[in-house]
DNA sequence: AATATTAATTAGAACTATTCTAATTCTCAT
DNA sequence: ATGAGAATTAGAATAGTTCTAATTAATATT
């Protein structure tokens, strides 16, 4: 499976410290965690990783660290009607299809094209820089 | 402004005898002010507007009509991060652009072809039965 | 029409995910 | 080494929603 476009554990640094923040520990952690657990685990989930090898992590910088990594976009947030956030640190443009039976989430990489077209669907005056888009529904898988 | 494809409030009565569930003065009540209210209120924002048409209904019974509806397919919730669940009447097929100046959400009608294109990039054992889509940006008033 | 049965409403308690607060610890520049 | 600002921490607080148990309303059956 090819996941580049993604940010290698060093830059982290540096794209921290461009935002006027610290690389540490913990964020590391964070972040090299989500790289390693991509199906979109939520701030609990993460938090109980986490812990195994920082035991003395709280639960708050868990949810301080994830939410710096967004402002620096890093990681996306995933949310689904009111369940808990999750995180995703797939950078490339994509959508989510959203299993109803299993309650998992894939991604689906999106053709720039297709986003363009959804776009100029907008009224003129509307200026997006942000198109989510999810699906609902359930996978067949062949017997 | 064409707000057709809108169930009649006649109608709400068929519809949820469909579903073998009762049309009381409540639910034709939160329906018929979420047709007139169209700028996708949360619960409490309806939950305020019906009281004064209703003084005895509850914030409860408000949730809980609003769930009858969406189950009944006549309403839909639409929800952006963490904040309160809205509610929507149009049932076109529709994305929503969200102002992140005003808060305010405005309906974007899509044309079919481009959902069937976007399902369309699915890997084939993905069934979707929902596409949400929400754009995220700001309108440019012309001075 | 009276009654039984089931559905819906209600007030308030409970719950969950997240954010806030205030104290402590860490990091970096001087 | 020291001081200033940044980050972390535990636990309290908050917001939105759901749950609970009691009451009321509506429909079906006699």
């Amino acid at each position: 499976m090819i996941e580049s476009a993604q940010i290698s554990p060093e830059s982290l640094a540096q794209r921290l410290s461009d935002s006027g923040l610290r690389a540490t520990p913990q964020r590391e952690l964070v972040y090299r965690s989500l790289l390693e657990q991509r199906n979109h685990p939520t701030a609990e989930e993460l938090f109980a990783r986490v812990k195994t090898e920082m035991p003395s992590i709280s639960l708050a910088t868990v949810y301080n660290c994830l939410e710096t990594l967004v402002q620096c976009r890093l990681i996306r947030q995933v949310n689904h009607e009111r369940s808990s956030t999750r995180y995703c640190p797939n950078l490339r443009p994509h959508a989510h299809f959203h299993d109803e039976q299993t309650g998992e989430i894939h991604d689906v990489d999106l053709p720039t094209s297709l986003l363009e077209q959804l776009k100029s669907t907008l009224p003129a005056d509307f200026h997006a820089s942000v198109v989510e888009i999810t699906f609902l529904g359930k996978t067949e898988k062949k017997s």
